[in-house]
RNA sequence: GGAGAGGUGGCUGAGUGGUCGAAAGCACCGGCUUGCUAAGCCGGCGUACUCGCAAGGGUACCGUGGGUUCAAAUCCCACCCUCUCCGCCA
């Protein structure tokens, strides 16, 4: 969420910068008048109200003198019925303001590139060498179907199509990478892990910003329940201390934690169809940092080094990317985008995804801190990044690792985690 | 699932219709005092919106949302949450 007032007071900048964004139709204008007559029905309300006090201040003085109240009385039911009237209209209208704030995207940051979708984002840096192979790469589920590894068939029937049943090593490389990935960000970044629930309450949901405006993208459960699966452990994670206002000497706050992630993927039909590349549900640790305003973007720069790391060890090349104004996601002031290259489809394909939200999800969750003699609270910044995408790492080490005949041989970091090192006959 | 208790400021905890934004204690901050540490005394100490150059003022908030009333922390209704006991259960 903005701040209503830097939005008052710089309208022409928020409209700018929202205007870049991809599909944004925001009404500046429109929010500005529903702003100006909240403020100006409750400025009147008040004062409706100072006056109600005093006089039921003298009703209380006169009843206890035991004398005749009885004029000053239905002067105040009138009073009363009027008050009402505008708390009506005041409260309709806050909804009304609330609800369009709720919808506008955070502010991008200067150092964004300007344009419409992904070929305008940028190349930060390219690391490490796809290599060359000297037979026809096949891709995972080519692979992993062969190797016994991956059976699609069995997800589709046991739920629907986007969902996998991984078994053996299969099942077992899921198991270690999100260990290998938990023991380097908890025991070398400084990150302190977090189980969190799966599902989460609307509020949190709000919070991060899913709700209200991306609710076909969540699965909701069913019955007489508030609560919705996390598509992301960003949710739990960063809604953690939503309401409580920490002392500055907490901070930053760093988190890792991993789960499962189940997204709709509404209107991706018939995109990212084959293999797991895109699942209804798919494993994922999760860092989250909630920072000083001053700090986030260079937290923001080593978030993302940490979620690089883990392809570090693995040795798989990489590139990243600054996304695009048009590109850059609801809650994101700056994104950058980790890309694996995945041979089967001679493609960089993400990886990982590291936002700063500035103080945007920190409003809507009421997430502060207060500086050390200071007096007023002020909004954290959040932050978030995979580190990385399980199932993805998952798809890149088989087609970047896989040899003639059809086996894996596993990063020499991760074969203590799997107790093995290699899938397939050797 | 059955029975009961309860949700008040950072914490403990008083307050059952009017002068309560809320006693008191603890914690915290400032000052004074005491030859150290400790103790004592005085003062301060929630959040948001709003008016004002400021000093200062106004309004709202006692789990959430409604209702009754001139007036609600206090009465009524619904919901959420926590705790205890019984049952069931990984």
């Amino acid at each position: 969420m903005l701040d209503l007032k830097f939005i008052r007071e710089n309208p022409d900048a928020v409209s700018a910068s929202l205007a870049s964004r991809r599909n944004s139709t925001v009404d500046i204008d429109a929010i500005l008048g529903a702003d100006e007559t909240r403020r100006k029905l409750q400025h009147e309300m008040d004062q409706l109200r100072a006056e109600q006090n005093k006089a039921s201040q003298e009703i209380g003085r006169l009843k206890k003198a035991g004398q005749d109240a009885s004029a000053l009385l239905s002067a105040m039911h009138d009073l009363a019925a009027r008050i009402k009237d505008i708390e009506e209209r005041s409260t309709a209208t806050e909804a009304q303001l609330n609800e369009s704030l709720l919808v506008i995207p955070n502010l991008l940051h200067p150092s964004v590139p300007v344009g419409a979708d992904e070929a305008a984002n940028r190349v930060e840096r390219v690391v490490g060498q796809p290599r060359t192979f000297d037979f026809e790469p096949k891709d995972h589920v080519d692979l992993g179907e062969a190797l016994g590894i991956f059976d699609f068939e069995a997800g589709a029937k046991l739920a629907r199509a986007r969902f996998n049943v991984s078994k053996g090593l299969g099942a077992r490389l899921e198991r270690a990478l999100i260990n290998f990935m938990l023991d380097i960000h908890t025991g070398e970044h400084g990150y302190t892990e977090i189980l969190p629930p799966f599902m989460v309450n609307s509020a949190a949901m709000q919070g991060t910003g899913q709700l209200p405006k991306f609710s076909a993208d969540l699965f909701k459960i069913a019955g007489d329940y508030d609560l919705w699966l996390i598509p992301t452990a960003e949710v739990p994670l960063t809604n953690l201390h939503a309401g409580e206002i920490l002392d500055e000497k907490l901070l930053p706050i760093y988190y890792a934690a991993h789960s499962p992630c189940f997204r709709s993927e509404a209107g991706s039909y018939g995109k990212d169809t084959r293999g797991m590349l895109r699942q209804h549900q798919f494993n994922k640790v999760e860092l989250v940092k909630l920072c000083k305003p001053e700090t986030s973007f260079d937290e923001l720069d080593k978030l993302a080094a940490n979620a690089e790391v883990i392809l570090q060890r693995l040795e798989l090349p990489y590139r990243v990317m600054t996304l695009c104004s048009g590109d850059t996601g609801f809650s994101a002031a700056k994104t950058y985008d980790i890309e694996v290259w995945l041979p089967g489809q001679n493609k960089y394909r993400e990886i990982s995804s590291c936002s700063n939200c500035t103080d945007f999800q920190a409003r809507r969750a009421n997430l502060r801190f207060r500086r050390a003699g200071a007096k007023k609270p002020e909004y954290v910044h959040t932050l978030n990044g995979s580190g990385l995408a399980v199932g993805r790492t998952v798809i890149a080490i088989l087609e970047n690792y896989q040899q003639p005949d059809g086996s894996i041989l596993i990063p020499e970091a991760l074969q203590p985690y799997l107790g093995a090192e290699r899938i397939g006959k050797a």
